[in-house]
DNA sequence: CATGACTCCTGGATGC
DNA sequence: TGCATCCAGGAGTCAT
């Protein structure tokens, strides 16, 4: 599933693609896929002819093409979105949502989404971060990330250290499979209350998101089938790097206990019963 | 304001 | 074999 790992290396792919090319037109092929466009997607489709995508930023999982109308195309991928580049005689994938003809001729751009969570939609004047964003925290790997004001900020919170790390106003880019690996390397269990958290505990917690996140790009990425793949259409491979994550019954890397699943949140968190105790009932006054 | 439950969606996997 | 159900989860919305 895309989260920073996966959303970095399909902007990297976009980047190297798509930067200064003209858009010729748009073809919304599916209204769900703009449904955050509220002007529709023949509005869409008309703002962005003959604008040329001047750069591909990112925040977290979004990503932003400015344009030189200083709008800017947003994009999240959702849990199943794709951004491919094809040739024009490249057949239509199933579930084609938006297709990006260019004045060059040169391969389209293609939004691609099964499940339909992701989508696309102009941001107006919103080149330099747009304002639909805005409230999108930077990442751990952003230089301008402050570990200090992260400290304090997840000390604060009142909630469970799993719930923190998935909340992308406190820290962008992190999703369930990196929240488990981080968590997991950090030798805490994901309901650990965010306030019995020590200053240092936190910072190391800290260290190996970020460490899981740069290694996970070196490796292009996780993908367990076709869903998530490039813009070249591959998957990446930091799946075989996984420790806790879809690793039910098998043994930790660390210790050898059969990792546990859990539910969470409404959907599956994986443990080391042993490196990764739950927390007592908590002793709150 | 902070927190957390609910909801959107499709198709592969699973169960009877 | 076929049909029904479950499950994956990012993030906006809404209730508390």
């Amino acid at each position: 599933m895309p989260e920073l790992p996966e959303v970095e290396t399909v902007r990297q792919g976009l980047a190297r693609w798509v930067t200064g090319r003209r858009i010729e037109s748009v073809e919304v092929r599916h209204p769900r896929a703009v449904r955050r466009h509220v002007a529709g997607g023949a509005h869409f489709a008309d703002v962005l002819a003959d604008r040329t995508v001047l750069d591909v930023c990112r925040r977290g999982k979004y990503l932003w093409l400015p344009l030189d109308s200083g709008d800017a195309v947003i994009g999240h991928l959702g849990m199943s979105g794709q951004l491919l580049l094809q040739p024009a005689a490249a057949p239509d994938e199933p579930h084609l949502r938006v297709r990006f003809r260019f004045t060059d001729d040169g391969p389209e751009l293609r939004f691609v989404d099964q499940r339909t969570f992701g989508g696309l939609s102009v941001s107006e004047g919103g080149a330099t971060l747009p304002a639909e964003i805005a409230h999108i925290a930077r990442d751990p790997l952003d230089p301008q990330f402050s570990d200090a004001d992260f400290v304090t900020a997840m000390r604060r919170r009142r909630t469970e250290v799993k719930r923190a790390l998935l909340d992308q106003t406190l820290i962008s880019g992190v999703g369930n499979i990196y929240a488990d690996e981080a968590l997991w390397r950090a030798g805490l269990h994901g309901t650990r209350p965010t306030d019995a958290l020590t200053g240092p505990a936190v910072r190391r917690l800290l260290g190996h998101v970020r460490d899981v996140l740069t290694e996970a790009i070196t490796a292009g990425g996780t993908s367990f089938d076709a869903l998530y793949v490039n813009v070249n259409g591959e998957s990446g491979y930091f799946d075989r790097s996984l420790n806790v994550y879809g690793r039910e019954g098998q043994p930790c890397r660390r210790c050898g206990a059969p990792i546990r699943r859990e539910a969470f949140m409404n959907r599956s968190s994986y443990s080391c019963p042993r490196c990764q105790p739950r927390p007592r009932a908590t002793l709150r006054g």
